[in-house]
DNA sequence: GTCAACTGGTAAAGCGCTTTATCAATTGAC
DNA sequence: GTCAATTGATAAAGCGCTTTACCAGTTGAC
């Protein structure tokens, strides 16, 4: 059985005011004698107040929700669990969507979020999510009331966000092939409207062209972040003798890459160097641990956490920027030029 | 700017109740002309009914709880994934929740969730959840008032489940192990009162049983089921020069041990056979693709699924348990003895 | 012309809680 | 003894929506 404050006021004999003024610990005359009777019987009945209700009310719902595109991916898993954590440290609650990379996935729960009255929202954006109408994302942002922030992401749009070093991160991954003496550097990129993905593209360009290597089209790849994609491109990297060294734009893609080579039976690890990017766990028990750059996921998730309490507690912050330094993880994979 | 059924009908010149009926589609006697009139002004204003409100009218929310220990052990990872996307496709939200491996994460969990009107609850359990008092569990299902179902796990409380053959998966397990001539096979296991983690030890010593093997006490180890775990076991396991194969309850435990290997240079996958459990992904791009027991997570999940949303609908189901057959993926970590 | 049946729509109560304005009884200052 | 201040507690409105009961006007059968 269910009971309510209702129920909590008839065996108490006191109005059913006098019990949420207790309950919620408000300022107020009431007899501390009739406090602890209040609280004892509201344990004993086991009342658990009704969040509807209660949100109904206050307008206020401790709620945070946070959307990722693919919590397959341990980057996202890390993160996820992270910010799960420490929402729940300050007294949040976390509402977590995977939106499948979809940008409709993305808005349903942006829309459902709001409609159960979260007072905000943590967004690591899918790629799909830059190539929707910007107008559109503008007024779904505005229209939702509530502040929302972006993850692990930058954009033009007037909209806070954090985010790594991107270009930096990938520069210095290109740069420590090239101190190996590789020249032949195939990258792995991922979809170009997702900002991060671009920004690495740039970065890996930037390496070559401080080092004087020129850039070759046909050393570049395109998957999609997901471990699949890395599987369906492999045949096509292979093909190419020349390549010595791959860069590509996140681990999992590598990890794709490196099934699909098991399967063949070839040995990936003793024919190309490797860098991956984002320092997921697995990077370290692969037959030969991946050198990889590594972003602070948790340092990111407390930065965009606080942000997002700071504006929740109504703090009409301006719009915020915050950019976080990546940092390269050297293991193994990386080897000198034969 | 953020609108409601009142300013829909201001807008409308109809009723609140006429508003309601139509973006219902109530069966009722509004001319298709208002019903048309309504709808287009409703999405104009871009209206997005309050959930709270909803909810506590109708006391039906289409929101599922779903609890898991830890979401970065990637066979819950897969599972709440799939869980989302089946649940969704049902018209269903998911509230998810990562209760840090603890009783009391998973307490709360479920009341927050009840307090916020989940129609039912989708419980992956701790290993705490079994030592935790069993009245005052019981006590906390029932004072829910809404079905949860237990997901991998097992249970002699009145309470629905979907689980696999842990008995089964541990033994066939041993079995291959055995018939590649191994016979002092190490046992890694879970914290006992995880019913999940005691099944397997047991299948571990059946499957030693019938194969007339004696079961030996100090080849067995216990972790937690985490990475971090395998990885603090690893140095005791290789004390033991008898050893010739690994048996882990869960893929996980295996790859801490792994790791550990990697980072001391001792070339383990030559030294054991292993089998592991949960068929995890990162078990097919490790050094030695992983033989591991599948445990098919999707169709547990859609099992779990199907019945809570019975019990939802309303159907008084009896508790029912339903108990999925493991299989054995053979991969390249099982050899026979040298 | 009358009355029953139908049509199109609305008023009002209720969901469980918060909060403000108000009330009755007591106390204390003079 | 009077009046203002204080104390302890409550009534009532409101949050945004659903739903039931009801109403006024129109039809149509006889």
């Amino acid at each position: 059985m269910k009971y309510g404050m209702k129920d909590i006021a008839k065996r108490a004999n006191v109005s059913l005011t006098t019990v949420s003024l207790v309950l919620n610990n408000k300022e107020s005359r009431i007899s501390t004698q009739k406090k602890q009777e209040i609280k004892q019987i509201a344990k004993e009945m086991n009342y658990q107040p009704n969040s509807a209700a209660v949100l109904l009310s206050k307008q206020i719902s401790y709620n945070i929700g946070l959307i990722v595109p693919d919590i397959t991916n341990p980057f996202f898993t890390e993160l996820t669990q992270f910010i799960n954590r420490k929402l729940r440290e300050n007294g949040y609650f976390t509402l977590f969507v995977d939106s499948g990379n979809s940008y409709l996935g993305e808005k349903q729960a942006i829309q459902n979020m709001i409609s159960r009255g979260v007072d905000g929202i943590l967004l690591v954006p899918s790629s799909e999510f830059f190539s929707a109408d910007q107008d559109e994302v503008e007024h779904l942002f505005k229209s939702a009331g509530k502040p929302i922030i972006l993850l692990n992401a930058s954009t033009d749009m007037d909209i806070s966000y954090v985010n790594f070093d991107n270009v930096e991160g990938a520069m210095m991954a290109t740069q420590e092939l090239v101190d190996h003496g590789h020249r032949k550097i195939a990258f792995i990129k991922g979809k170009d409207h997702l900002v991060n993905a671009h920004e690495r593209y740039q970065g890996y360009q930037a390496g070559l062209r401080q080092n004087h290597i020129p850039f070759d089209q046909s050393l570049v790849f395109e998957g999609d972040y997901s471990g699949e994609s890395g599987y369906q491109l492999a045949p096509q990297i292979l093909k190419h003798p020349e390549i010595t060294a791959i860069l590509s734009s996140n681990d999992l893609m590598l990890f794709g890459l490196i099934k699909w080579s098991k399967e063949q039976g070839v040995d990936i690890f003793n024919r190309f160097s490797m860098v991956g990017f984002d320092n997921t766990p697995y990077t370290e028990i692969i037959e030969v641990p991946l050198t990889t750059i590594d972003q602070d996921a948790d340092k990111m998730s407390a930065d965009a956490i606080k942000m997002l309490l700071r504006k929740i507690k109504g703090k009409r912050d301006v719009t915020r920027q915050i950019v976080i330094k990546p940092k390269l993880i050297r293991r193994k994979s990386v080897k000198f030029i034969k």
